[in-house]
DNA sequence: ACGTCTCTGTCAATATAATTACACAATTAA
DNA sequence: TTAATTGTGTAATTATATTGACAGAGACGT
């Protein structure tokens, strides 16, 4: 890029003075629709303001650019920085710490995660997800892989008590023709797969999706192997400064649904609840600490 | 331009199950900062997400557009539309669902809990977690609540894979005096304990300490009355709008200290980590691994 | 009116981008 | 296992964009 970062509009209207007439007709294309109507191709622009291609050539080197397509990055360059959410960035979030202590570096990373996935994630699938964990007239089961077992059985605790037919699989897999005897058709399956896919976990689905059972699938931005028998699949980021992958981001998810299918059928779950809560009272009272 | 006008961020997600690896490679560089990587020229975009050029242009073919340029002519398309119209640059989450959706309102609590967790977290406490929990001189327990327990799982886990001598704690509470006894002065004893406390939590912990374990308590913003026993505690934030208290911000901070650990003891780690790895079926379905 | 200077377009050259063809690698099926 | 299929990168080709050279047009002073 150039020698000093001022914008494209600030440089243009810094030199205007000097502009010759076929260069203020220019300039003034670009800035009537900043930034877009300078990322197309040097001609298409030269066209657009009905000048010359070496026109706009020549003034990118009158405002000091080093040419055409300098500008042109430093175009994209500003844009990036327009757009990206002013909230998230470089916010300090532990202020004693320096910015590039973990805590700070991995919140960072986690609300960048955040805000990706929920930008590619489509709120229709998420509601149709929903309905479908509501519907009680079909059991549920869950299984997640060796790293992905306990986001399913968080998943899996809660459910349990909004809910009946529930079922956590095993960590071992090869229990899980078991399980798949018991999952008939229209049944669901909650599938957790992350990276470093696990051959297991894709021909469980392939078996799943055979007896028609339903597959709603976690899994990474990616995509695991067994998204092939999804019907419904959510993909989260997971990249964090660490050896491994977060799962805050799959937890923000599940919690949204259990929230969602909690409120979408709060008469039903309600008594029940209210009778779960009540048996764990009492069993508390007859266990003995020694 | 191309048959229809979906934006290149739809078509994309649409058709991503369609996507190979390569292909979803980009795609993620795509939507990661869109539309402004797309900007560029294909060699450029290619470079940024490690794929060769023709595998660019073939997604846009791929996408049913006519070619790299068509889509790029989309992308411009779509930001002159989103530029000229100062509503949607991103004051939500979820692009395409009301600000009133589940997913938005958690969205922005879960951000609040992290905000307020980390602004109450010294980093100085933090770190000092970091180091006994390093420290492999002493043994490591972990235990969880009916709720907690899969916090406790996930960090067992992940503990578990990076130093000798952890322990996950059973979730009936008959079962702990016997894990007590094998806890020894100096050890400890990673707990968590959320809103609804459980009375044996208490218990647990006034023992444990009565041993001389140290007690690194995870809790929440009011704090579990197993408080008094610990050496270390941390409190997250949890309330969301959902019946259930959210664990999001607790992974977060779980995670960054594995996170911190692991760096800490790299060296130590190391070779454990790679013995681990290669016990497990490995999937090189991707290139960019860790 | 003439010469001179600046501006700006046309056209050619050069550089860069995009596509196509192909061969090797990876994956899947037999 | 081996064969077939699919995916992916390298290298060659083609298309396009960008710049450079130049010459005609217009402005201005003499």
């Amino acid at each position: 890029m150039s020698t000093d970062d001022l914008t494209v509009a600030q440089r243009i209207h810094d030199g205007f003075d000097t502009l010759t007439r076929a260069e203020r007709q220019l300039a003034n294309v670009i800035l009537e629709n900043y930034p877009v109507s300078g990322l197309g191709s040097i001609t298409a622009l030269a066209e657009n303001a009905d000048v010359s291609t070496p026109t706009v050539a020549r003034m990118a080197r009158k405002l000091k650019f080093g040419g055409f397509p300098d500008m042109q990055a430093q175009l994209r360059h500003e844009l990036e920085a327009t757009i990206s959410d002013p909230l998230t960035k470089h916010a300090k979030w532990a202020e004693d710490a320096p910015d590039t202590h973990i805590l700070n570096r991995f919140a960072d990373s986690v609300i960048d995660n955040l805000r990706n996935t929920l930008k590619h994630l489509s709120a229709a699938e998420f509601d149709e997800i929903v309905e479908v964990l509501s519907d009680t007239g079909h059991a549920v089961a869950v299984v997640g892989g060796r790293l992905s077992h306990s986001a399913a059985s968080y998943f899996f605790t809660h459910m349990q008590m909004m809910r009946d037919g529930v079922t956590l699989i095993e960590r071992n897999s090869s229990s899980w023709p078991h399980y798949l005897l018991s999952l008939k058709e229209g049944d669901v399956l909650v599938m957790f797969d992350m990276r470093r896919y696990e051959q297991d976990m894709l021909r469980f689905a392939e078996m799943a999706q055979a007896r028609g059972v339903r597959i709603i699938l976690f899994t990474d931005q990616w995509g695991s192997p067994a998204g092939k028998f999804a019907t419904h699949q959510i993909h989260s980021r997971i990249e964090v400064p660490s050896t491994w992958d977060s799962s805050v981001v799959t937890m923000f998810i599940l919690e949204s649904i259990i929230s969602a299918v909690q409120s979408r059928s709060w008469g039903a779950s309600k008594d029940r609840m209210e009778e779960l809560e009540s048996l764990f009272e009492r069993t508390r009272l007859f266990r003995k600490f020694v």
